[in-house]
This record gives structure tokens, sequence and C-alpha cells, in this order.
DNA sequence: CTCGATCGTTCCGTTTACGGAACGAACCAT
DNA sequence: ATGGTTCGTTCCGTAAACGGAACGATCGAG
């Protein structure tokens, strides 16, 4: 149990001293404990799902930046293969603990698209701008229409599929967290 | 709290008897209680994190699709003064160099859209996916259409503006160096 | 109808996450 | 040095989340 709640202990650190405030005002802004916001942070509390939107709307971000499972993995190059899918690298961003690489995506109707699971810690962020996209782990899938975003663990099987007469098209961002 | 818990709670009972399984049965292979699986579904605990990981785990689902708020809060819209754009914040990314904020925008047509100068060594990148958008410094405004993408350093005053008749689209990923 | 099995809920003792208070350390001004 | 402030951690009593067991309800088989 603990591999989750360090991890999360960690990124919550690093959220709260990227604003330069501190435990104290961080606690008592969110309305918890300062006991509480500590244990959290070194991992040594199991928090509450009432806890962990209290220090979410505190930080202003959502609660999913918080409880995203990233671990330590080896960033392998991404490639989506395949005849359903084509995409087209518009930027990476390397930072020390992350690359980021931003994608524009087509994907043609009518045919399941699988792409094999990812390094752990690496996710997956869609922002759908044409046609419905069902997208996601391969025994979950998620759907989205123009407009709509969504976002998975990579870590797992996962499948792009357009829904409709239509090809889809999306941005695809990928975050693939850097071995520590 | 337990507006979150309710939440939490049918979207985790359609989950699970969309699965035709039983409260038992989920009970006993997410390793947890049938009393704490049936209080979560209820809306009457605050689950542990640690539980909520069982429960995605034994559903095969990420967590964020237990925690996330899909149609009721759709994200807070963010009005940039000047009401030619309105953006929708998708996803905050705190690594220790950078922030990256990936929001989805709209631009109405026919009003510039002023910007002041951000902080040095801010980039913005932005994949038209409707209308056409002309972006960028002031001074050296881009063009693109639906499809293409730009970047420019953000740290000097620039400017959004809707080409033609229609509304534009966008995804907005915006890159903000740590300041020290 | 009766039996047995399984369903989801409730009861209850144990475990533990909670916030308030106390703590030592670090810092600044006097 | 010294008093005052704020930092993050630890201590501790209370509130509540936990799993096991018991419960009534429901179903199918004999």
């Amino acid at each position: 149990m603990d591999g989750h709640d360090t991890e999360i202990g960690s990124r919550l650190r690093r959220l709260r001293e990227a604003r330069g405030i501190s435990l104290s005002a961080l606690a008592r802004s969110a309305g918890i404990g300062k006991a509480t916001l500590s244990g959290l942070e070194l991992g040594t509390r199991n928090p509450t799902l009432e806890t962990l939107y209290a220090v979410a709307g505190a930080l202003g971000v959502p609660l999913t930046t918080l409880v995203l499972e990233p671990g330590a993995p080896p960033a392998e190059a991404v490639h989506v293969p395949g005849a359903a899918v084509t995409a087209t690298l518009l930027e990476v961003f390397e930072e020390p603990t992350a690359t980021f690489e931003l994608l524009r995506m087509r994907v043609r109707p009518g045919v399941v698209q699988h792409s094999p699971a990812h390094a752990p810690g690496v996710t997956e962020h869609v922002t759908v701008y044409a046609g419905v996209l069902r997208a996601g782990p391969a025994d979950a899938p998620q759907l989205a229409a123009a407009g709509e975003h969504m976002s998975w663990p990579a870590d797992v099987p996962h499948v792009y599929c357009a829904v409709g007469p239509d090809e889809a098209l999306a941005t695809l961002l990928i975050r693939s967290p850097r071995q520590s």
C-alpha cells in the first residue's frame, strides 16, 4: 500500500513547494490539520478521499493530478503503429522528470487500433476535435466526442477506435516520467 | 463531502453491474470487506485511498475512472478578460523545472484578444482544430487553420484573433519555466 | 413448501485517520 | 544573547473506516 502513498506524498510536496506556500498555510487553507498534511506528504498515512479533495481544492488542481500513478519507468520511444491510426509529432518537451510529446492523431473509423502497454507511469491525454473517439485501456475504454477530453494511464494495453462513419481527429499528449 | 462520495458510489455500482458481478464477488476479488464496498456504493463512507486502489484494481480500471468527475463538473471555464476568448483548463503538469497547462480554447470571431506578456521563458503552443486562428506576438502573429500547429514565446504581448465568420477552437499548451 | 445458496445491508469490535496541541529547529529583529 | 515568529514533525484522544459475522430477502432445485 505504501507504494502509492509515497508517490502521492512526493508529488504533493512538489506541488506545494512549487507554489511557495508552507505546509501550515496549505493545511489551513484546505481546512485540514497540519498533522494530516504532514503525514500525507511523508507517506505515513493512508488518506481519505475527503482529505484528498480538500488538498486538491486548496492547490487548485484536479484530483487526478494528485492521484495519477507515475512510477519510475524507462522512457521508451512512443510510436503509434498500425493502419487505423496515423500521428504527427508536433512538439517534444524534455524535462528532468518527464518527457512530453504532443501529437496530432487521425483515427480511421471501423477499425480498432490496439496499442501495447507502455512503461509504468506513462499517461496519455487526448482532446478530440472531430468525430467520436473511443479510447483508453482495452478493458475500459472511454468515449469522447469533439471538444471533449480524456486521460488514462498507458501502462496497460489500450485501444483507439473511431466511432461512427467519420474519422476522428485528436491531439495526443503523452507524458513519460523519466527513470530516476 | 457526501457530494463526491455519492458520485463515486453510483459510478462504482454502474461499473460493477455492467460487468455482471456481485458485490460479494467484487469485494472478495478486491480483498476488502463487503461492508466496505456496500458502504462505498451507498455513499455512506468516506473511502481510504487504499480502498479505492483495491476496488479500481479489481475492476481493471484506472483509479481516475472512479475518481474523475466526468459529466457533472466539467472543469472550470477560465474567462480571459476581453470576452473574445474562453478557455477550459484540462490538465496541469507540475515538473520541477516547469509547469505545463493544457487548455481548450474558444475564440470568437471578429475581435482581437490581447494578452499581456507573461514571465520570461514562457512559451505557448497552439493546435487549431476548427476555424482559422491568427495568434502569436502582437507584432508578428501567425496564421493557422484547422489541423495546423504553431508556437511562440509568450514573454511579449500577444494576440488571439479568429479569422473568418466562425469561431476558432484550439488546444493551448502553456509551458512556464519555474522562477528561481 | 422446504432447503440451500447467494444476494446486499446492518451490526459491532478493532484498527487507524483525523485535528489540536506540544515539540525542537531555524530564522530574524532587537 | 534573547524573545518572537514560523517552520515541519510527533504525540495523543476522538471520530470513523475497516473486515468479519449475522441478518432478512430473493431465487432455483428438489
